[in-house]
RNA sequence: GUCCCCAUCGUCUAGCCGGCCCAGGACAACGGCCUUUCACGCCGUCGACAGGGGUUCAAAUCCCCUUGGGGACGCCA
């Protein structure tokens, strides 16, 4: 009876467990058991894992285009790009365009930018399922030759018979195998199928996960090259994951389940078995699976909504990983701390809220001139005057006010429109604008007038001598200069919302507000 | 149905080769402080080891079962 055994883990990354057939029944095995299998430990397996991985980590993201880059694909991407950066090793890009119905090349392209925008660099030029056929065509006829594979001439609709068979029977649904004796040669409608062992557990230690074992009798001779002589996406991925030297499989954990029968093909072309890392999805803030109702939208549009990738990447990162109490990290620090262990194993659901805080941190600690630039295309569609220049000065009065590059920009309208389109809040003009208001309005903008020069400490003077000499209390004038420089009750420090206007339009406002009627 | 995976506050999580945990941090919520306003910031409150059995002097931590959730069972990827 056969019994395979692959998939080690690495020093670095390994969960050490009882590989010799004991399993943690439930799985609870994390970082601190990851920890502990620091330790070197023969795993009772043909090849040691420092063999095959002592070298260069190779790891890759492999998205089909067949949608925009979605938050949960993101965040694969970024463990995947981790785990190279950290190990100084390669981070490569496969398009799996093989599904020619539904793949676009915009969506190639989208993908590729959003990973740009990630900052997620990778290694060499793309590699491009639809252009690798000769290669799958090869591992096909190579796997024919060596016995490993078979011709099967059964069609789609009896093989879906037998599957419904053993569904009644309270089965797997699998192929029974039965053109596998028949030395049936290539022909019209017939399909290569894998010649998988009948007996037998496969295992692999999932950096993730740890010890995962499956029956192989719970897997079925699989098609590796369909009817219409393309490879099927099983075959292609182990083809293109070995021809490329991949040695860590970092991906979503739907596919576990593809992971024994990738393992067999492993096997039976005699390659060389990565580690395998497969991260928990991610689910909405209701536990159900994530989709756009939750908040959650594609890579494109958090650009779009003013997010900084910084900030993105670190809460995507924080969504599942973690360090100890740490919040909030550098792309350096993460590169330095990801080692691969700490994953959580469990499912993270996504939490917009979150999200923003994490973008808010970032955004406050901008520096002015950053903040201006990164600001600028938000500015302008949101149809702000304001060029780069202004933005400097502008937008560091609402910075931390704002959660988002949208957001900020909107807030911005108040600061950055003429005095004569500047919008009123009616409540707190009602508030603010009173007959005495107003008249203490009109008495500081004589006195702001006369300033010999208009900065922020000069302002400032301005408004606190006249409270002192007419033995006021700032409460009774702030919120009527306030109203009339914002036309709001919020917002930064007055002398400085006048020193940014400049004298010219704060003067201008006040008339304004002198003139306004009250209703 | 079968197989695989998972299970700490509402959410993200720390802790998990047992004792330092009547469980720590963060978001949210709530209260307060700061302040000319709104924010930021700071302080505090609320709030969880799914349930049941074991093992042990001792279990969130180890084992088993149950329940719950997710995933996979394609000539899709």
């Amino acid at each position: 009876m056969p019994r395979i055994v692959s998939g080690q883990p690495a020093t670095m990354l390994l969960k050490r467990d009882k590989l010799d057939g004991r399993f943690s029944r439930n799985g609870r095995c994390r970082r601190k058991r990851a920890a502990a299998c620091a330790r070197p430990q023969p795993f009772g397996l043909k090849r040691s894992f420092t063999e095959l991985h002592m070298s260069k980590v190779v790891t890759r993201f492999a998205p089909s285009p067949t949608g925009h880059l979605h938050i949960g694909g993101a965040r694969t991407a970024i463990f995947s790009w981790l785990l190279a950066r950290h190990f100084g090793g390669e981070f490569l890009l496969r398009i799996e365009d093989t599904d020619t119905e539904r793949s676009r090349q915009e969506y190639t392209d989208s993908i590729l930018a959003s990973m740009r925008w990630l900052g997620l660099d990778w290694d060499g030029e793309p590699a491009y399922q639809t252009r690798r056929t000769a290669i799958y065509n090869e591992f096909i006829d190579r796997l024919l030759a060596s016995g490993h594979a078979y011709w099967c001439e059964c069609p789609a609709e009896k093989v879906e018979a037998m599957r419904e068979e053993a569904r009644q029977k309270g089965e797997k649904p699998r192929y029974n195998g039965e053109c596998r004796e028949r030395g049936l040669g290539q022909g019209p409608g017939r399909v290569v199928r894998l010649k998988a062992p009948l007996a037998g557990r496969v295992n692999f230690n999932d950096m993730v996960k740890g010890p995962i074992s499956f029956d192989v009798a719970e897997l079925d001779d699989m098609v590796l090259r369909r009817s219409d002589g393309m490879p099927t996406y099983n075959l292609a991925v182990v083809v293109d994951d070995a021809t490329m030297g991949v040695t860590h499989v970092v991906r979503g954990d739907d596919h576990v389940n593809n992971t024994p029968k990738q393992i067999l093909l492993y096997e039976a072309l005699g390659l060389p078995v990565p580690v395998f890392g497969h991260v928990p999805m991610i689910l909405g803030p209701d536990r159900q699976k994530l989709s756009k109702r939750h908040g959650a939208k594609a890579t494109i549009e958090y650009e779009k909504d003013g997010l900084l990738p910084e900030a993105l990447v670190n809460y995507l990162v924080r969504l599942g990983w973690s360090h100890g109490d740490q919040e909030l990290f550098s792309r350096e620090e993460l590169v330095e701390l990801f080692d691969g262990t700490s994953l959580n194993n469990a499912a993270a659901g996504f939490d917009p809220e979150k999200l923003l805080w994490v973008n808010a941190q970032y955004l406050h600690k901008l520096p002015a001139a950053e903040l201006a630039e990164r600001l600028k295309p938000f500015a302008e569609t949101a149809g702000l005057r304001a060029g780069k220049e202004r933005l400097e000065v502008l937008a560091p009065l609402f910075q931390n006010r704002a959660s988002t590059l949208v957001d900020l920009a909107e807030q911005l309208r108040c600061l950055d429109a003429n005095a004569a389109d500047l919008p009123y809040d009616a409540a707190a003009v009602q508030k603010g604008l009173t007959d005495e208001g107003r008249g203490h309005v009109r008495n500081l903008r004589e006195a702001l007038a006369a300033l010999p020069e208009f900065t922020e400490a000069a302002a400032h003077e301005a408004v606190n001598g006249y409270v002192e000499k007419n033995g006021l209390k700032f409460k009774a004038v702030g919120p009527a200069l306030r109203v009339a420089l914002l036309g709001f009750m919020g917002g930064p420090d007055l002398a400085m919302v006048m020193a940014a206007l400049g004298r010219e339009e704060s003067l201008k406002r006040l008339d304004r507000a002198i003139e306004i009627k009250l209703s």
